[in-house]
Order: structure tokens, then C-alpha cells, then sequence
DNA sequence: TGCAAAATAGCACGGTCGTTCGTTTTTACA
DNA sequence: TGTAAAAACGAACGACCGTGCTATTTTGCA
């Protein structure tokens, strides 16, 4: 459809066989109250029964929807992935190919660790809470990370393409240090409650930018002879 | 002491008052096993009753060192920061001010977060768990971080004092950038897996370093006039 | 409007959690 | 060695958890 794989739904819009209306739509209401609690106490902090109150609903009516508590984890994750998809990646990538579309890409990725108030990035959270824990629902988030890892890179790749950036860049190391920008955003601005956090990582963005953009011969490899680096005090 | 005020334990140091001996080695065993747990399900995932069964002992044994379950988080949050000072910041701090220190800091961080294999950093994923969640844990925490920060924060000074960086140097911001590129390496390599990812924040580091030690004219502010930058397609 | 099917409710289960309390064992010092 | 205090135990509590059942209600279509 668009140049990426970056998929919100795999398979499942379009084609309801027949019996259904109500149901999907109170499991909607649940998965939006799921995502917005998932984001304040993690998706290990998922309760039924707390779901089942914010719903006005019987726990064992909000189980039927999911089958188990893990498939309901599984299910936030690929809503929050969709939603995700719809809020920054779409959108950015009608920007034009190059420099342009990576620097809507980091603002409204930005946008989206931060100034949502009462949503905490599910892919940061669950990286921490499912890095030791191994099973379906770690495995669906690493699937969902890595394609929004995947496509930030080709993105990158593009620039370089068109010339915005320097021809020797390593998308997968700009990509790591972009990254790092995020989470050190989310880190600053969420736990610190530091406010200037996102002008921290827009500079530093830049930073970076400048980096990749310069002419190769500027910035050679590692520190440029300043007046005395390694030596002793 | 030393020329920080990253110490290790406030005040609980000698003075043994009357009696205790036992007492404070097996609550060391507990502590211990809790620090463990705690690196691979997270402080939340603490439980008094896998700690009595590693350490075996009875769950009431196990409470009574603490007092709550609240109390047990903040002495293992306590007990990594004190472990965190001697493997990391009192080492580096033998080295010369400065670059040397800078990266003496910054290599024995990576070691922490990487090398390890049973325990992932719990200032990262204590941050990640507490930022929305209020109360002396995330207070405790909070405390730590800002501390560890802060002594980085300094080394980064010493380093521009000393003429290794540059004069225009912001600290918070090189901090900022830093801190980053640990959280990625947390990231990639916990979570995702990526075996090179210690050699990607190293090479980033590098770069880090490489901009702040540039002569000051050399890279000025944005990006240096690429080809064309901002342009469309 | 009637009827099958889907959606939801209600209830109970086994389990784990943090915590309390009374008892027993162990420690440390006279 | 005797003894008071400290440490550890064991059982029980109330609360919440996910999950499995069987009703009951609601839905959508003939």
C-alpha cells in the first residue's frame, strides 16, 4: 500500500462473516481503556478485574473478548502499534522522501513519548518489562518494535539516497543514536519530570543531523585532535 | 570524602548499637537474592514469597527484615545504588579528571548495563516502572538517579575545566545525549538482543565526544549547509 | 414477532499476594 | 551455663488474581 510493511492491521479489517457488531465494539471500548491503563501501570499492571470496572463490566464479560489475560496483553500491543502507525509513521511519511520526512518522523515521534499526558510509550515500557520475559506477548512486541526499527532505517537509507545525508552514513548506528534521543526523552520528561527535555532532544537531533550531513572530510572518525584528549592530568 | 557526594550508604555504616550480627548478615542474603530477582522481574515484580523461597526461608522470616513489602523495593534500590557506586563511580573517579575520567565513566557504565547477564539496570527499569507511579519508592529512586546524574554531570565539568571539552559546552546537554546512548544499548541489547550494540554506544560516544571536542568554529549550531537540506524531492 | 446465536452476567474455584500474630528456636552476652 | 532478647517459623487473614462454568440478557435476522 504505502513503501513500508508497516502494517496496522495484518488481516483483520474488512470481511465480517457474519454474526458480529456489538461485539467488536465493546471490545474496542475495552482495548482503549486497556491501552490507557497499560500506559500508566505497564502491561504486566493489566488487571481483568480492574478493566471490568472502568468498562462497567463483568470481569468475566471482559474475559470472553480475549480467551486469556495474555492474549489481551497481545491485543493492547497491537492497538497501541496501530495507533502508533496512524499518529506518526502515516502521516510522516507523506512528507517528502529525504530529510523532510525524517525529521516529521522524530517530531511527531516526539509528540507522541511526550506530550500525550496520560500515555507512556507502550514500546519503551514493554522493552523493560518483557526484556527477561520470554513468551508470546515479548515475542509480538519485539515483532512490533523491530517493523517500527525497520522503517525508521529505510527512511534513513532514503535520505541518504537523495543526498540529504553523507554517503558513508551507518543507518543502523543513526538509527541506534536517534533512538537513544527518544529514550532519553522519555526517560528525562517522564520519570525526571525535567520540563525542558524535548528541546534537549531536538537539539541533540540536530546535533546528529549535523553529523550525517557534514562533508565527509570534516568529521573523520573519532575526536579530531583537540588540544590534548587522552593525556594525563 | 572523595570529591562527590555519590555515597554509597547515608549513614548506616558502623555503630553497631547492641545486638546484631545475624541479623544483618541474613538480611545481606535477602538483599541480595532481591537485587537479583528484581534485575529480572523488576522492582514490581518483587514477591516476599520468592524471595523466602530462594533464600529458604519462611515469608514471615523474610518480612521482618523489612517491614512491607514498600520498605523491601527502596533498601534493594538502596543496595543497587550502593553496588552502582563501588563497581562504577568510585573506580572511575580514581582516574584523572577530565576526558580520562569521562570515559573511564562512561566504558565501566556500559559494563554494568551489558556485561551482567542477570542483571539489568533497575535505575532504567525503575524509572520506566515508577514514572507514573507515586510514593517513597519512586521518591527513593528518583533521589538515586539524580544523584548519579549529577556526579556525571560534574565529571563533564572537570573535563570542559580542564580544557578537554569545549568551552561552550552545556553538560546537561552532553548529559542528556549520553544518557541516551546507554538507554539505547539497554534497549537493543536486552531487549532486542542485537549482539554489537555495546560497539554501537561506544562508536556513538566517540561521536559525542568528537563534537564536543571540535574547535568551536568548526561545527557551529544546525546542520553546516548540506547539498540541500531542507528541500523537497 | 419469534428464535437461534452472540454477548454478558454471576458465581465459585484455586492460587498468590502482603501482612499479622503467637510460638519456638537461636543468638549473644553475663 | 543461664537467660533475656533477637530471629525465624507457622498458620491464618482478607484481598485480588485469572479462569472455568452455567444462567441470563441482548442482539440480529427470518
Amino acid at each position: 500500500m504505502t513503501d513500508s510493511d508497516f502494517d496496522s492491521s495484518p488481516a483483520e479489517t474488512a470481511a465480517p462473516p457474519r454474526p458480529l457488531m456489538k461485539g467488536r465494539q465493546t471490545r474496542a471500548t475495552i482495548l482503549d481503556a486497556a491501552l490507557a491503563l497499560a500506559s500508566h501501570m505497564g502491561l504486566e499492571g493489566l488487571s481483568i478485574g480492574a478493566l471490568a470496572e472502568v468498562t462497567q463490566m463483568s470481569k468475566s464479560g471482559v474475559f470472553a473478548h480475549f480467551g486469556s489475560r495474555e492474549e489481551l496483553q497481545i491485543s493492547v500491543v497491537r492497538e497501541y502499534h496501530a495507533k502508533f502507525a496512524d499518529e506518526v509513521f502515516f502521516p510522516a511519511v507523506a512528507e517528502p522522501r529525504g530529510l523532510p520526512r525524517l525529521r516529521a518522523l522524530f517530531d511527531r515521534w516526539i509528540k507522541r513519548v511526550t506530550v500525550e499526558i496520560d500515555s507512556g510509550c507502550i514500546y519503551i515500557s514493554g522493552a523493560v518489562e518483557f526484556d527477561d520475559r520470554p513468551g508470546p506477548v515479548r515475542d509480538a512486541l519485539v515483532g512490533m518494535v523491530q517493523t517500527w526499527q525497520s522503517s525508521l532505517e529505510r527512511a534513513i537509507e532514503m535520505a541518504v539516497d537523495e543526498g540529504h545525508l553523507r554517503a558513508d552514513t551507518e543507518p543502523a548506528q543513526m538509527l541506534f543514536e536517534v533512538h537513544g534521543l527518544i529514550l532519553a526523552l522519555h526517560h528525562d520528561a517522564r520519570f525526571l519530570r525535567h520540563p525542558g527535555a524535548d528541546e534537549r532532544a531536538r537539539a541533540a537531533f540536530e546535533r546528529v543531523l549535523g553529523h550525517y550531513t557534514a562533508p565527509p572530510g570534516a568529521i573523520a572518525a573519532g575526536a579530531p585532535h583537540p588540544k590534548r584528549a587522552t593525556a594525563s592530568v
